[in-house]
DNA sequence: TGTACATCAGTGAACGCGCGTTCACTGATGTAC
DNA sequence: TGTACATCAGTGAACGCGCGTTCACTGATGTAC
């Protein structure tokens, strides 16, 4: 059914960023193909490129969005804690949860990508995305920590994180294992002890 | 130069697996082809299927030898520290060096691979590779934590271990921008402070 | 030790497949009057 | 509001390329005598 209303295509258009957006995160950058992504949008492959410039125009614009909705559910879960601490806890709790684990398409972006992002090229437009997704989640996070100084709450916050990042991605090779219930638990219970 | 001698044919079969060990690393474990593997190697891909079974099975046998000279690694560092506490730092500094970020081809398979084992299916045997690889790794580690209690040793290593992987792996993501010695410098110092 | 022949490691062309991308086509949408 | 025509969103076939894999071939190695 060729030709459909203006409105109907831009609909469509962000029904196929969306679809990418969870794709991507699943199967990783080079995981899935236009056609897979069109097929999840609920359309034919050819139609595409009147959307986008490239797949990687795609893929840039996935993972930015990514960041976007991740960036706004940690600020929404902030808002809803008065307490820096209880907030903090509650970004914690769902990031190292089991569900986070088995749900990448709908999780973070940096676990997602960052394998991926590593053997891209310096000034690759999807690494620069990543690492000012990367830089905005960061800047997020470090205003929950409280040692009461500036330098520390940044190096706090970044062995926070990376212990984050690594715990969910170890979590995620052993999947089906009870190795990997294990160390969200046992990331979780140090980062929410104190 | 057809039909080397059979010393010379296992020769160049360590070579190309020593070439795929270093390779895999580097560009992934779908990042890099069998041509590219064999030309790394001085041969052609022609020979190829002499050797290996299929491209999968080079890529098991590769990841197995990281894995492999990972763990002898760490034990020749374990071994030349008679103090725990000493082992443990002797490990970590390198592991978050900005050498070790900046050669992955020679640095540790679990977040050379981890981004890549997340998409393979659960009987997969590159998956299974990987987790013995990493259940090894753990279990080295471990001995290394002195709270007393080998229950608290083991959440010990495992909240460790997730912050070293998770750290690289950043810095990786972050190489050329200030935030990934920052991140290094962040994990190390806190893990070297106790 | 020397010779004649079989073996087989490595070569490079070729095959089949999937993927990113292009393009002629269709027919509903949008617009000029 | 209605009509005639231009536009253009989506379709599906097709192209080119790279990659995993196969295979006929070559000629040095290995072996039987």
């Amino acid at each position: 059914m060729p030709r459909v209303s203006r409105k109907q295509a831009e609909l469509n258009r962000e029904i196929i960023v969306e679809a990418a957006t969870r794709l991507f995160r699943e199967r990783g950058l080079h995981g899935i193909s236009v056609i897979d992504v069109m097929r999840a949008a609920g359309l034919t492959h050819g139609g595409f490129y009147g959307h986008f410039e490239s797949r990687e125009a795609l893929a840039q614009e996935a993972s930015g969005r990514a960041f976007q909705q991740s960036a706004d559910r940690w600020k929404d879960w902030i808002a809803a804690n008065e307490d820096k601490n209880a907030a903090r806890r509650a970004l914690i709790g769902p990031y190292l949860s089991a569900t986070s684990r088995d749900n990448p398409g709908d999780s973070c972006p940096v676990v997602a990508f960052a394998g991926d992002i590593c053997h891209e090229a310096a000034d690759s437009g999807l690494r620069q995305t990543f690492m000012e997704g990367l830089g905005s989640l960061l800047d997020t996070f470090t205003p929950l920590m409280d040692t009461g100084d500036d330098a520390r709450d940044r190096q706090q916050a970044l062995v926070q994180y990376s212990l984050m990042v690594g715990a969910l991605t170890l979590a995620r090779t052993t999947r089906g294992d009870a190795l990997s219930d294990e160390i969200l638990e046992a990331a979780r219970t140090f980062l929410t002890a104190r």
